[in-house]
DNA sequence: GTGGTCTTATGGTCTGACCATTAATGCTAA
DNA sequence: TTAGCATTAATGGTCAGACCATAAGACCAC
């Protein structure tokens, strides 16, 4: 009877279109838009609408621009999704607590799954990283190894979700700690019993038993509830 | 000695300089934001900077554009980060049992810190809600009372990650559902039987007792498990 | 009051221009 | 020949100014 109404503004259609486009696979990982020029004429509208829905594709990791070149489909990698999350989390007044507290729940869960589905591949990855982390005496290095680990282990779990959400908590932290300039103390000791705990759960899951790499993941927080204890966070 | 390059485009000046003056309150929730003009001129720029800026903002629910009114800062209710989330799930390949996986492993744990920390007021709302799943006869009804009730769990977590990540869990299966054309069937006897569950978890919750909420939930899963297998998804 | 109508402020869109960066092209000199 | 440089064309980034569409408030007629 009724004709729908056309929704809302131009930059919200073109963004359906592509997003569409992009669902349906006609448009892949790092496939080149027509030029700005070309698209506003194809949807017969002007350049500046074309802009604005790509700068909100950009801004939602679909897209990517490259001044002189073009605009391409993203390749996904890891989604920038969450970057407006930190701003969220501090208006809402997060804590370091609920940080800690959800990273924990995922992490072990984490390592359960890891634990059934891990491939060699991974293991073996895992098995150099833990090599590469137990020879590094560079503060700033070992931190690095250490969130490459927890993020294989996400990746073990085959489970897009838990790897994408493990990011944004990894980011997140990450950005929590530059601004409260706190730092987790490591002096040698700990930095030991993180490692012997990290090969825990490298070796739970090498073992492919879910139970144990729970368990020792499950260490792993309570011992970074420990270093950070009567921090001023 | 040197200055700072300035780095990037316009819109991302813009947006970290409105993005810095939220998180430092100076703009709060509902305030409007100048006329476009008005910032144009402020920041010396042209009004389609400026525009980009905004609408980047927009897509990251910092901001709301009202024609005819201005532009205001978002009550930060709901995040609607997680839009881009279903497209990049579908993208890589997603599936149902990874919704679930991760659900499970969420709304378990949220049923124990809820148990925790649930307030009397929050424990009413619970009650009230039940009693209206007991009372209605309509699908539709009965799944977004479900929906809120989950919700309120999430809620008594305290746990702004948590809220934040089952929303946006939520909406993905929404879509993911109504994308599959999947319909977890309830018939009467299940539908009694999901009663009797959520029932079980709210009276764990008033009782203040995580490990029986914990279980309590598990078991809700689990029947939601049995309720879709087969299904072809 | 109630309901229109006008005015005004504001976001939404368009046009056309120019700038800045990039890649490709082709020329030049070793 | 080939390494290096200058030129050119394509493309995103920015700007200026105009007009349209919408919403709110003021005003008026009934």
């Amino acid at each position: 009877m009724f004709h729908e109404v056309i929704p809302g503004k131009i930059y919200q259609q073109i963004n359906k279109q592509i997003q569409d486009l992009i669902l349906s696979e006609v448009l892949k990982k790092g496939d080149k838009l027509p030029p700005e020029r070309q698209l506003a004429e194809a949807f017969n509208v002007s350049r500046a609408s074309i802009r604005e829905s790509i700068r909100s594709l950009e801004i939602m990791g679909l897209i990517e621009s490259r001044p002189g070149e073009g605009n391409f489909i993203s390749n996904f990698e890891r989604p920038t999704i969450f970057e407006p999350l930190t701003i969220m989390f501090k208006i809402n007044n997060g804590t370091f607590r609920d940080i800690l507290e959800i990273r924990m729940i995922l992490e072990v869960e984490a390592a359960g799954l890891a634990a059934e589905r891990i491939t060699d591949d991974h293991l073996k990855k895992l098995n150099d990283l833990m090599q590469a982390l137990e020879n590094s005496d560079d503060e700033a290095e070992s931190v690095e190894i250490d969130k490459k680990i927890h993020y294989l282990i996400a990746e073990a779990t085959g489970n897009y979700l838990i790897i994408v959400m493990l990011d944004a908590i990894s980011s997140l932290m990450t950005s929590f700690i530059a601004n409260a300039r706190l730092i987790i103390a490591k002096n040698i000791s700990e930095q030991g019993r993180l490692i012997r705990i990290h090969k825990d759960v490298v070796k739970a899951l090498g073992q492919k038993n879910p139970r144990l790499a729970q368990d020792a993941m499950r260490r792993h927080f309570y011992s970074v509830y420990e270093s950070i204890e009567g921090e001023d966070i």
